[in-house]
DNA sequence: ATCCGAACTTGACCTGAATCAATTAAAATG
DNA sequence: CATTTTAATTGATTCAGGTCAAGTTCGGAT
């Protein structure tokens, strides 16, 4: 768990296929590299044509059965198990170029629900066939289990947060780790919009949106941050690390 | 999320093929049915002899290059986070039959500490090789990203304890959880011994131990459970599920 | 543009769990 | 067996964040 990052950046190696691949971000963020033109070609013949994802829709439910996993070509999701009195864990936040669903093979059928928080598009990847494949391609193979892994990693890292930080630590990681991977998607680190509500913040990070908008206004009077609604500039990116680091070194 | 199991049982599918297997646990509880005798003879010689792992030894720590999944064949693990200031993040107990050091996938490095509660044994699987046989073998392929993806589930399952629930809520499910892997390995699901401190199922829980011991005291006293040190008896089940179906239907 | 509902902010107050502190009980150790 | 150390309980107090409530702003629809 690095100073910089307590929340992990997931799914963002591997880049740089770009030019070989027209129809999906897929193989630009997600799969290895390594893979020859023939299993490239292959990977091409079963990856669906991107999706589109409309704001508000969800890409999944719960109880759904579980036949692909998807990966966010373009658009932003949140991955939230709901109970059944109506209250909502948002377990993740999605971003192009990661892959949602992993959650599923376990019982085919998917335990939480998918929703779009803006107008998206998704590749959809048959696991069934993924799976075969990656029989052939070793590369693929280990890729998968990385990824997975990754999921894991970045579940404990939620962990951590929900279970030793404070609000403002929690909020402090927040934004630093959606910083950081705007950033390595070549947007901007220190600008960017909030795809979601108050309450979801709340819900991911185990606040009441009142002590979401709080704490945010909080760092505003500091001035670590300017918050003009959805709209987030990191004016004192060193300020918010420090927060940080008195928690987690 | 179902109401008797908010935190997710997990590696307890497959078992029955005890009568197969002499030197490891792993086939019982982790591995796939419909593996064939020579596919089970090239498993065992990949699974190594079984390693005892003493009380409060570690079984790998967080930075130690990843060679190996571990099966526990018999004893009991904490797996955790240590964050620099000293605070540690329980991310997971660990009973026989279940697999350690999935989240050391994605970086070749462990992530996390491995510590024994008790005197304890596993089966260490070199990873490179599992991954190899299960290019050959599909059923062990597809049992990994399974039981990795059990284990992404049990994440969720977690995060929704640590993001909504209140401290009651969160003990009465610990207690069930432990209750429910103790039944499906034999052990009485009314009676066990807890193997962790209560500071241990506070950082697990998202609590001090202070709370933890007075909650446990509060059940006591509503007759719901017996609390002898670290011997439980759960005396009314019923009303612990009541505790969790207010919050999670 | 204007309306309307949803999202957000801010304040006042309350409460559940943390903190601080003092015993007590139970394991380890010699 | 006695001694030391570690774990657990219980009480008193504090405080971070939840709850309730009132108002404001925003964004989408007409």
């Amino acid at each position: 768990m690095s100073i910089q990052s307590p929340i992990p950046v997931r799914d963002v190696s591997f880049r740089g296929l770009r030019q070989s691949c027209s129809n999906c971000s897929l193989r630009e963020l997600c799969l290895p590299i390594g893979l020859n033109q023939d299993e490239l070609r292959q990977l091409d013949t079963i990856i669906a044509q991107g999706r589109p994802v409309k704001r508000g829709e969800a890409l999944y439910r719960a109880g759904e059965p579980f036949r692909s996993l998807y990966a966010v070509r373009l658009g932003f999701f949140k991955a939230s198990v709901i109970s059944e009195d109506g209250r909502e864990q948002v377990t993740g936040f999605h971003m192009t170029g990661e892959l949602l669903g992993m959650d599923a093979i376990s019982t085919d059928f998917h335990t939480c629900d998918a929703i779009a928080l803006e107008d998206s598009e998704v590749c959809e990847l048959p696991f069934a066939d993924i799976e075969t494949l990656a029989r052939d391609v070793p590369a693929l193979q280990h890729h998968l289990y990385k990824v997975m892994s990754r999921e894991i990693v970045r579940d404990h890292g939620v962990m951590l947060l929900l279970g030793n930080m404070k609000a403002e630590e929690r909020l402090a990681a927040f934004l630093l780790n959606l910083s950081q991977r705007f950033a390595v998607r070549g947007y901007s680190s220190s600008s960017f919009h909030l795809r979601m509500t108050r309450e979801e913040i709340g819900s991911y990070l185990g606040l009441k949106l009142e002590t979401v908008s709080r704490t945010l206004s909080k760092f505003q009077d500091q001035g670590y941050i300017k918050v003009q609604n959805r709209l987030i500039e990191l004016v004192d990116v060193d300020s918010l690390k420090r927060l940080l680091n008195s928690c987690q070194g």
